[in-house]
DNA sequence: TGGCTTTAGTTAGATACCAAACTATATAGT
DNA sequence: ACTATATAGTTTGGTATCTAACTAAAGCCA
């Protein structure tokens, strides 16, 4: 087999089912729609989000500040959201969902729903929910690592 | 929190702890080198592998051919591999790793290794040996679901 | 007030990835 | 043998991501 260090094997393992998974995700979402455009869309509903900054945004999701205005941007084209300077800072911008962004999003909930019961048949719940406790605390200190 | 399914909730941490493993790696490589470079330096050696198509290549990672194209003609352009035409396959071409390729192989699971003590101050090789079997099967179930 | 530093957003230039479409060669079927 | 299909590699065009460097506005501090 391999005789990497653990740590390696595990990372890679978690590369690879993020490609394939990845992959799925994108394979069912409507036409034009990125993992990108929809963690953005998702947010703000989730979250009940009215207006923020492209800057949050970027924090939010770990990302750099031209990833995020080069995907705002197309969004922008795309309709799915509004973007219009913050009046109380010069330098900022304010982004909201339109409705059509709304409507998208509703639009990739629907088809991601088909997805779940193909997953189930090879991953049981049982599983999933053992393997997300120790997930999102690695997470969440090798977040806390990088500074 | 989220009301998300457990299937999207267990493969959003593994995008996140991905992203984030990936900084990382990419912040202690030589320069000029990536992951998809070092993947396919280190299936070379690994494997003891003396030449294989890019064909092969992109299906051992699970990648399309144009994406190996790519990688391939920057290592090439960078001198870490050779390539050939197949002379048993007019369409085919031969990929070799060159002394350039194994020494970079080399450095980088040099400034790899220091990155260990790192992660494992934050989780245990307990753990992870704990997760690394869930993980496989997952992969490898997910791989078996795209056709 | 004036100047230094920080922050927001953008631009430029790279790499990695994909799908679709193209060329050339190989293989299969009749 | 000929034709149809499949496979290898490339090209084109698009998205996501990064770093470095730039502009403009804000904040701090003496």
């Amino acid at each position: 087999m391999t005789d990497d260090p653990l740590a390696f094997e595990v990372f890679n393992e978690i590369g690879i089912i993020d490609q394939l998974a990845s992959a799925m995700f994108a394979s069912v979402m409507p036409a034009g729609m990125t993992q990108a455009q929809f963690t953005v869309l998702n947010h703000f509903v989730r979250l009940s989000v009215v207006e923020k900054s492209p800057a949050d945004l970027a924090n939010a999701f770990q990302l750099t500040r031209p990833t995020m205005t080069s995907t705002l941007s197309r969004m922008e084209r795309a309709g799915l959201v509004t973007i219009r300077p913050d009046p109380a800072d010069g330098r900022a911008k304010l982004v909201s969902l339109t409705s059509e962004g709304r409507a998208m999003r509703e639009n990739c909930i629907s088809a991601l729903l088909p997805l779940l019961p193909l997953i189930n048949s090879v991953v049981s719940n049982a599983e999933l929910s053992e393997l997300l406790p120790a997930l999102r605390k690695i997470r969440v200190k090798l977040d806390a690592l990088r500074d």
